[in-house]
DNA sequence: CTAGTATATCGTCAATCAACGATAAGCGAT
DNA sequence: ATCGCTTATCGTTGATTGACGATATACTAG
């Protein structure tokens, strides 16, 4: 029972949930890049869906920006709808919870 | 201003903080491997601080355990005291809170 | 000082990532 | 059917990651 002094006092529940920790890992490596957090708050500040729109704002090529956007939802983060010619992009609200939750529970 | 059906209605607030989605990308980075995850859970989850026993729980090498301490130690999650011959690795309270409130602030 | 134990670092290798330009695919309008 | 626009995919390249065994480092005990 190894103890250190500057180390705060811990739950002993016993969860060791592997399931709900690979979950976690996957979201947050789909967070794991500067740009993608970017997205991901373009999309929820903004009232559109945007897509193209994304690209002129980062400083990123498109097919770069759609890459993240591929990674994004295939994390479930984000969904896109086709719309027309164009793409609408927008958060999934509830992934979205479930990471919060996840972190929460840490 | 592209929208569609699907999507919630989002706050219209402009917030832009470079330095916080960079925050943000670190520490997801840290934790987006279940390796580290577990860990990070495993010293939130025992009383004690250990550090080789976490090698003993972990189905991975010495090596790579000291490597995952490494980058959750460098992402300041985690931190590591010299307790004589060993180490005692504790969670960083205070870290952990600000990763749930930028999280949370999603 | 030496031996033994615990942890970190090094070197290597295969795999994955991030970025780009080029190109394909989907759709609306003409 | 074709053109123009938007987005996805492909192929490539260099950088980073994850894993390991081997080795170096740090500390205690004797």
């Amino acid at each position: 029972m190894t103890e250190c002094a500057s180390c705060p006092p811990t739950n002993p529940q016993i969860t060791a949930n592997p399931e709900a920790e690979q979950d976690l890992a996957s979201l947050c490596k789909a967070l794991a890049h500067p740009s993608r957090v970017r997205i991901l708050k373009i999309l929820l500040e903004r009232k559109s869906c945007i897509c193209g729109e994304i690209v002129e704002v980062m400083p990123l090529s498109q097919s770069t920006v759609s890459e993240h956007l591929r990674i994004l939802k295939q994390a479930g983060l984000v969904q896109g709808e086709v719309d027309g010619p164009r793409v609408c992009y927008c958060v999934h609200p509830i992934v979205l919870e479930q990471f919060k939750a996840l972190v929460e529970a840490l």
